[in-house]
RNA sequence: UCGGCGCAACAGGUAGUUGCCUGUAGUUUGACUACAGGAGGAAAGUCCGAGCUGCAUGCGGGAGAGGAUCCCACCUAACGGGUGGCCGGAGUAAUCCGAGGGCAAGUGCAACAGAGAGUAGACCGCCUGCUAAAAGGGGUCAGACCCGCAACGACAACGCUAAAGCAUUGUCAUUGAGGUCAGACCCCUUGGCAGGUAAGGGUGAAAGGGUGGUGUAAGAGACCACCGGUGCCUGUGGCAACACGGGCAGCCGGGUAAACCCGAUCCGCAGCAAGAAGCGCAUGGUAAAACUCCCGCAACCGCAUGGCGGUCAAAGCGCUUUGCUUGAGUCUAUUGGUGACAAUAGACCUAGAUAAAUAACUACCCAACGACAGAACUCGGCUUAUCGUUGCGCCUUCUGC
RNA sequence: CUCCCCAUCGCUUAACCGGAUAAAGCAGGGCCCUCCUAAGGCCUAGCUCGAGGUUCGAGUCCUCGUGGGGAGG
């Protein structure tokens, strides 16, 4: 009930959207869905936490080995346009996008090809 | 020209598609549309200085603790910053570098080596005196002995000669030089003892001014000349630091204060997670405070009232709003100044997020995927990181003409 | 974001007020002992986070950087 005040309060702000998603801003709800997320895939670029609700909410995280403030910027940057891309096939729930220091390294079409592939394995983009 | 030095600017651009944050306006008001704006020279490290805000009533002052700074003048709101100079160092030069007060206030420290390391010090050396019955060398003197030599004399023998005499040999005596032995005296060297001496050697990172002379037993600022340095007085130039001189003085009192410390100057402390407001929550009568103390004045309270004693009533948690961007502002021009900078005039508004906005992709340009790198209350600096490109000014050991 | 600390062999600690060839234990390598291993004995390699400065001399003092750690919602 809490978390889902949190969210309200969220809405009503109106900030964070990206593409019809709300970002989560808690603490307490990043660790809430770190433990009960239902689907969790790892790749040798970032890591995927899903957990599915009513609400369209997501979050891009980048920790401290992905490396400076710039790297870390550009490492949340390049994950969000990729989800902006696939933003409208995707099921409602709360997505959490965990960010790696390869990421940065890698191209264009890889990064697409690896992020598309890695939201199918856990079946959340509908069939349209 | 090669090479070098200093200063400044820029920090990928253009087009298209899909998107983000803020503001303004509008609409069918939990949204959408249009327009405008949207990281840096370091936004970084958090090393300094401020603004702003609070810190047991307020204002003012003082002391202590603690911290910082340290040639001079100027700039600045201020600074430990900057500019110009002084002094010292590096470089041919342009130019660059320097925590640059005081160890002739005190206390401490200096391993090893060395004689001695801070009221200096005698290891070698140099010099003086004493010692010697010690050792060696030299000189003088007189003596004893020795063997042969030389000279001269006497005697003897033999030979020659008429004789004087000559020659040879032997013995003795004298003299001379020589050798050996022990002795006396003197000198030198070595040794021992007692002193003198800091010129020289040697040790060390560092040995108590330097060079030359006088002087002395040998030496020494013991004395003298010159040079260096210190202190005092003083002249010229400079606002000053200081520079260049003159005179006098004692003869010279080393290093280390990024050792304790002393002196002068400055600083109250804490930080936007400061602080303020609203809504909600759940407690509570003791918890919470930002270095310590003193004095004065004012306000208020209490009392036993020309005086004495005192001064908080909330703190907390969650969310939201505020603080939050117009400011010691930026740009341009002119004037003043060597310069930092200042003054005047005009123009401009230039991020304010809150899991935190500038992106992704495609194509082209260029030698280049592009360097270092992302505002978090705001300024002024410092320091550190940084691929390159361009412009301006300057230097000349070297390269070429 | 703000404010504080720390850094010595691979690990855990020493090194006094600046004076060494930076020390010890464990771990490592070699040898001895043993039929073999363990234990034990002997020997051995390896370190002051980096760059400057002060000093005759720096692990120690100062400055800058690097890398860790802590406190404040």
């Amino acid at each position: 009930m809490r978390v889902e005040q949190k969210v309200e309060n969220v809405w009503r702000s109106n900030i964070a959207k990206i593409s019809s998603f709300v970002r989560i801003a808690e603490a307490r709800y990043f660790s809430r869905i770190y433990k009960k997320a239902e689907k969790v895939r790892h790749t040798s670029a970032f890591v995927i936490f899903y957990l599915s609700g009513k609400e369209r909410e997501v979050a891009f995280v980048a920790g401290k080995k992905v490396g400076k403030a710039v790297a870390r910027n550009r490492a949340k940057r390049l994950l969000r346009a990729h989800f902006i891309e696939v933003a409208p096939k995707l099921k409602s729930g709360a997505y959490i996008f965990v960010a790696k220091a390869p990421l940065l390294e890698m191209s264009y079409p890889a990064r697409r090809k690896l992020f598309v592939e890695a939201l199918r394995k856990i079946a959340v983009i509908k069939e349209s």
